[in-house]
DNA sequence: AAAAAATTTTAATCCAGATTAAAATAGTCC
DNA sequence: GGACTATTTTAATCTGGATTAAAATTTTTT
């Protein structure tokens, strides 16, 4: 069994001190948050976060890193199964808010990516900007083979995305609502992009 | 022409320091942007901020204010203008979008909310909820007269006003890009909901 | 143009929270 | 059970940026 900070293990520990840290985040606000409260929420005292992270920038980071490859994935599931531009943009929605209020959760929404270290932000810009292009191009699909209609992808993107990306701020860990949301979102957003 | 802090010289003085303030926060994230940076803006250094505001939490206090302030005004000019509830709707629409991308801007995003004192924080969730509320009314008020589908108005509302909230993070200033999003943005979220 | 009020500055403080160092504990492997 | 590694702790440090104090400047009033 791997411990060393290569292994698995230590990936897994690692991870659930990213997703407290999204937690607190989300909950008490960046500025509200010290290192302190995501140790107690693991039962550490702080310093031992360093052993995870180099330092908080990179906690940030590696949160934003999480959130970019919970998108990531329900991107590619779904494009993976195919069928229409609509279907495989809907199926997007139902993975991507599944994940993000189920046991991939929770996710930290992205508010101070422009603190980040430049290295850092650019990446975390570069994987968000290749995910608008990769929902754009699911509108453009669907445009193409008629099953849906869109104006302005770039500006349809924009809007999807930025429902989706603000359910942090109001979902907050009841079970029940997340039921609602996995069934209720992707139609509420899909809906006007029927043709 | 009244200077004290009662006055209305002051109150537009305080109004650009709350401007500054929002475009940093928008623009270098909470955590990057120091009073030095607001202040600098402006052609001041950090301490003359202190004349405005009583501190930091009370700078960001007042940005999210005014966020509210501009919300509510475009609901309640929405309400008066009358029609069918998709009417009202989308005038809101209009009018909030419009504010946000134009001379009302910039508006911060409301990412710190947890971080500010109690009795800030309580106002600036109440003003927030009552809004959400109201555009709840109008939804249902579309969904009475015929002219709004809808299943869920609290869900529905989530999404809408998450696509409103997130423009600062992707709207930096551009002109052009404004009236492209004042034309379009409130079909786009409204397309969904036409009976 | 003097007095009073409003606004801003320069020059210190000051401190919460991040970070580091060194030591202690816990866990694994032979 | 001894040696080695992984993990966490306790106890300091260290610092950027918020905040305060006092003085200087600018603006308004009479």
């Amino acid at each position: 069994m791997a411990q060393n900070p290569d292994g698995t293990r230590f990936a897994v520990k690692r991870d659930r001190v990213l997703r407290a840290a999204a937690h607190c985040f989300n909950q008490k606000g960046y500025s509200g948050t010290s290192l302190k409260d995501v140790a107690a929420m693991l039962g550490l005292t702080d310093p031992a976060l360093y052993y995870y992270v180099r330092n908080k920038e990179e906690l940030v980071y590696r949160c934003y890193l999480r959130a970019a490859d919970v998108g990531r994935e329900a991107m590619d599931q779904a494009i993976a199964e195919g069928g229409s531009g609509l279907e495989q943009l809907r199926a997007y929605l139902r993975y991507h808010v599944g994940y993000m209020v189920g046991d991939r959760g929770p996710i930290a929404i992205l508010s101070e990516i422009p603190s980040l270290e430049p290295a850092h932000r650019e990446e975390i810009l570069r994987l968000s900007r290749m995910h608008s292009r990769k929902f754009e191009t699911l509108l453009e699909r669907g445009v193409e083979d008629g099953s849906i209609i869109c104006q302005d992808v770039r500006m349809t993107g924009n809007a999807v995305m930025g429902a989706i990306n603000w359910i942090p701020k109001w979902f907050h860990g009841d079970a029940g609502q997340a039921e609602k949301i996995v069934s209720e979102f992707p139609d509420i957003l899909s809906r006007g992009l029927i043709a």
